[in-house]
DNA sequence: CATGAATGAGGGTTCATTCAT
DNA sequence: AATGAATGAACCCTCATTCAT
């Protein structure tokens, strides 16, 4: 990698973290290119060199740490045999990764700028089925084993998701004063003690 | 009650209506006071009559929408005398009023007007401890007499909160497609099996 | 005079009162309609009943004022027979006249509404000459008896209301902590010594 | 001095001299943002690069005309060595720097924005002090001297301005149709003549 | 005569984006 | 590549004035 690609990550790099940490912070439309920049230590311009606009840049932090997150949940899980198994450490990662960059969160519950409404509500939908599919085949040979009730897939998988964004959200309202990682065992527990037969 | 009253409480509850339709669209920032009132069909001043400003509007919607559901709430589940059929209805009323309203859910995810941002949080706080206080008694009722596990009462509270808010969410951004009151047995299921011994 | 008549006169004196207050003290632009008909307990609406619009109440109000201090001085001044004393009470008139009506003078430096500029103009030249031509006949008088030099009679009026509202003037600036009244002696002495032979 | 600098420099200056115009000729609340930057030939925000507000612009052209007054009468009249003939040579600048920028003068009597009204009062006591200590020692020393009459030196100085104030006042509400400057000897003669033994 | 709800033109200010350097 | 001065559309809010009651 050349020195110039190098540096040219970097920055692209320090934008989206600082962008992504103010954002969280006063939301989307009060957050200025003018005050990222300067954050960051660059010219307002040089901002438009990384990104078409600011839509642009919305929607690079969340795939960007989307992806960063899938990523972790699949080397850290995939190779784990025991599928309930799979399934606390995954519970485990996603509530680690979100108490760590609990700003993440925070940004995909933002107001959507208006113009591109439709590919946020498409981001959703591919989270969901990534989350699903990543799951999925997990959760079909649990109930052809008869290990898991015979519920709507899709039902099951929003229903987790709402547990962890549910706990999650309930973690950032109370300021973060208590570890969201130790809410591991006991979302677990609702959760599969509910759908294990 | 008079008739000037009466075309108050009209004109200012069309406000509202029109306004959280606009604003679960478009976002808070997005959603112009020209608009709305040119919606409303009346002059852009007369806003300015029925509310301080744009804040005060986007908080007297988001506490009188909370206060019909929790009033409702209140209404159809407090006499009913099984604890299980009470919470069943419960998550019943809060479905359908979200199918009703899917708006208000959309707003209650939006961006926060900055400044006020320790009012928002402490809406919040204040759902959530209405709606545990709401549910409190029968749950530790139901602890003492070993009918449910002994969790952590917050843990429990949020989980359901969680799962509702999942499925509501999923609901919407598959553009409200199917019934989502009819989730309410799969919900009931998947998150009473997991609390009952 | 009728009930009515009455009536009526008190109402507009009592916007004026209080409108020349709340301008003193605010500034033209403002001071609301909504402010002062608030203050004087009556509708908004009826404001347009005594006055053309708010550009009428200003102009009302110097006018009003304008002319009671020129009767003032008229009843008390005139029938003086030595020039310098009728002078020296001249003074003392006028600065009590703003001692007690403080207001008045800040009104007379305010801004002026815009389009009736030249009629604003007009007022202080008619102001000017008023004052001119109840003096011009005793100066005129003296300055024929050798008793005062010979200077234009413009000069030395301007110079004589100069005097009188620097220090008046002064006097409001330093938030009216001493008699204004007091001044009259020194003002007397500073303008006459000078132009007396 | 770089180019950048210059423009710079220039664009601000322009802002001030057209801004100060149409203040004095509207006044201050008439007088609009748009306007002034359409007259500069700028654009509307690019006024937002050069002041804070528009209050800022307002005190802006109050203080910088005053310095620019205050460093003439310094210049030129410090190192005149007999004080009459510096009072002379004040009087004289005073009413140059005011015929020739006769909108300062408009300004200075202008309403002042309500919420800095301390400031603006402030502003006002720096201004007497400033002609006070300029002329103070001089006036002091005459006294001690015996050269003039005994009268605080407060009175002296708010006399001798309002004497220059209100030939000022006159010149304009005549429409400058005389010239100011040459008013420098009648105003020397009847504030001297009063105050010389 | 009296009212005050309703209006909408108009003003100050912000900020994403451009473009000459 | 990098900059930041310049822009102007867009937005919130105010308030003098009107008019139906």
């Amino acid at each position: 990698m050349t020195d110039w690609s190098v540096k040219m990550k970097n920055k692209r790099k320090m934008i989206l973290k600082v962008a992504e940490r103010l954002i969280s912070q006063k939301g989307y439309s009060k957050t200025t290119i003018e005050e990222i920049t300067k954050k960051v230590g660059i010219g307002k311009g040089t901002f438009y060199l990384y990104f078409k606009d600011k839509n642009d840049l919305f929607f690079s932090i969340i795939k960007e740490e989307f992806e960063n997150l899938m990523l972790k949940i699949k080397e850290e899980v995939e190779e784990i045999e025991d599928f309930f198994e799979r399934l606390k450490k995954g519970i485990e990662i996603y509530l680690e990764y979100h108490e760590k960059n609990y700003n993440f969160f925070k940004i995909l519950l933002q107001e959507k700028p208006f113009i591109k409404r439709k590919s946020f509500e498409k981001f959703w939908r591919d989270f969901f089925k990534k989350w699903g599919s990543f799951m999925k085949d997990g959760f079909e040979e649990q109930i052809k084993k008869n290990k898991i009730k015979k519920i709507d897939l899709e039902d099951i998988i929003y229903s987790l998701i709402g547990i962890l964004h549910g706990n999650i959200h309930n973690w950032i309202i109370n300021n973060r004063k208590y570890s969201l990682v130790e809410k591991k065992d006991v979302i677990f527990k609702i959760f599969t003690e509910g759908i294990r037969r």
